[in-house]
DNA sequence: GCCTCAAGTTAACCTGCGTTCACCTGCCCC
DNA sequence: GGGGCAGGTGAACGCAGGTTAACTTGAGGC
């Protein structure tokens, strides 16, 4: 790992523990053996430090989530989809504290861009949620059962005592469970 | 409505917009008409204002909690639990977002016992569902489980431009399900 | 009519912190 | 073996922002 991804890695674990801007240059520097100042020697900034990590980490979830929606069968998609979160949720819990609790600390032309992403990703659940469950939701619903469902797993951070061979495929079924009741009125 | 009561609602909302830190005492006075030092007239200074804010919540959560919970037939006291949740996340979108965002800035002795208001709502959901589904769930798969729900139900604030009258409903039917599946191995 | 007190005001203070600067030091390479 | 760059250091700067201080004002109570 070079140096500046651990330098991410650190901060990223830094901001979601004590948020943003509770955590000063100084104090990542410090916990990375060097002192704050040269971050500035990986980084522009502080602000340039979370924008690449909000970017990466939506980038990298848009991608994972591009491969597995082009499953066939939409049931085994959402299968997939809901594996790949679950996965990614225990997998970096720091990262998805940040995903949404950072968002608007980041400048607004990124900030755009970043949301663009996240958009995407979304869209890509509705569809295959509309396909998995034809006829019984309507667009709109199925957006806010994506986001419920979203939240479901997202909550992981909370609950990291939880082994995770129990964990991961509890989630699974919860949001299996979840999206196929928004679909049963 | 008191001015303190009105203070604390526009800061409640700025906090959430924001994030704590990213809000000056400048803001929430010029939100209300008046200018910052005001403020002081009134609490002991800003982190006072998060913590009785946080304070409220959960203490309001907890006695409403209480209440639901104390229905005999334990399906019919999950249900109503849900749908407690479900109307005050709904209906206080702002305060959701604070209470599992701001916690960390809020000073440590305080924290603890916000902590254990916590504690205490989640313990009364995890009893609930433990009789609603008996033998089917351990104890820290249930309590795993409510965490779940509770972020199905809090994610609400990203989703707020559904309407009420279909989002309510389709989130209590969600949170059923997907702690029905956790229980169903 | 005056006293008091709640609720404001503006100016000032002071600390924390992001950032910049000037300087140092190995290591690599020709 | 000298030049140059990557990666560091500590000191200093500037500003944002929480808090304090000194002062004003308007509404009741006696």
């Amino acid at each position: 790992m070079s140096r500046r991804e651990q330098i991410l890695q650190v901060a990223a674990r830094l901001f979601a523990e004590r948020g943003y801007q509770g955590v000063g240059m100084d104090d990542i520097g410090a916990a990375v053996g060097i002192s704050g100042p040269a971050l500035y020697k990986h980084f522009r900034g502080k602000e340039a430090m979370l924008t690449e990590l909000l970017v990466d980490i939506s980038e990298k979830l848009l991608a994972r989530g591009r491969e597995r929606a082009a499953i066939e069968d939409p049931a085994q998609a959402l299968a997939a989809l809901i594996e790949g979160q679950v996965d990614f949720a225990l997998r970096h819990p720091d990262l998805i504290t940040l995903h949404d609790h950072a968002l608007n600390q980041v400048p607004t032309a990124e900030r755009h861009r970043i949301r663009r992403v996240q958009r995407a990703y979304v869209e890509i659940w509705v569809d295959v949620a509309l396909k998995a469950h034809p006829g019984r939701l309507e667009d709109r619903e199925a957006r806010a059962a994506v986001h419920a469902a979203f939240g479901l797993i997202n909550s992981t951070p909370h609950t990291l005592r939880t082994p995770q061979r129990i964990l991961a495929p509890m989630l699974h079924r919860m949001a299996l469970g979840a999206l196929a009741a928004a679909a049963t009125p």
